[in-house]
DNA sequence: CCATCAGGTTTCTAATGGAAACCAAGTGTG
DNA sequence: CACACTTGGTTTCCATTAGAAACCTGATGG
């Protein structure tokens, strides 16, 4: 990875960027982050990894999520093309969503992330002791 | 991956849980996502896994970014153990940033996921388009 | 004596997130 | 008939956060 290749100053109005631009505005990746960046996004894709879910199932499961952000992050994710979503007209109405293959590509994507994270985030929390207690004197 | 190897309901007051209770507030993953979970985090590591850089550098390439949230991120990622921060005395002063073996452990696992955006976020606009197509009617 | 540099911090405002209330449609209950 | 209850949301309101811009520090050159 060389500077040149990586990076950009100025990337105005553009829509498609050519690989490696992952600083400038309008690159994929930035794109990606900007969308699917945040915390709800990802452990609800890694929910619906596990199998098509009910609306109120998400809301139970994924621990701390607000109905107004299940809704919001749910309707994200399927603009995206990341999920499904399935209404079944019974009474009162059921709601299923699924992950669409695009959807399990990114989790695939994020599964090395979340295994770094469950190998190596006490190393992280040592860290923080540590910058604490200097930071203390 | 299973129902009951990925998912917890409750886990109050835990520091330490075991592998895989993803969307428990208490999991590693979680946690890594409430810190790093932000796109400026990301994309200052990915900044800095090109090498070391001081932070009027950062600041004109990553783009976008304001320089109370540089200060604010870099700070953290310095605490988390993922970068270093150096000061050299001079006239005015020149602090470098650079990332860690652990930085770059985790930058290593974010790699999939830049990857995966520079190859498939063309898809993602297009199935936005169908989907505002869908939803326009 | 003032402007300039890097590397921030402070201040103020705009946008966002979360909690809780509300809603719609249909069904069962007294 | 009136009422409560279901799911899957939306709305409202308030607290937190992000961002823009001004300010600060300390030495140095003009």
């Amino acid at each position: 990875m060389q500077d040149g290749t990586f990076l950009s100053l100025d990337y105005p109005n553009v829509t498609t960027s050519k690989r490696g631009d992952v600083f400038a505005r309008n690159c994929p990746t930035r794109q990606l982050l900007d969308r699917v960046g945040d915390k709800w996004s990802i452990l609800l894709l890694g929910m619906l990894g596990e199998g098509e879910m009910r609306f109120s199932a998400l809301k139970r499961r994924v621990d701390g999520i607000s109905q107004k952000m299940l809704a919001q992050t749910l309707r994200t994710l399927e603009r995206d093309g990341l999920i499904t979503r399935h209404v079944e007209p019974t009474v009162p109405v059921s709601v299923t969503y699924a992950i669409t293959p695009l959807g399990r590509e990114l989790l695939g994507a994020l599964q090395w992330l979340i295994d770094w994270a469950e190998t190596r985030m006490s190393a992280v929390a040592q860290a923080q002791v540590a910058y604490d207690l200097r930071m203390a004197v």
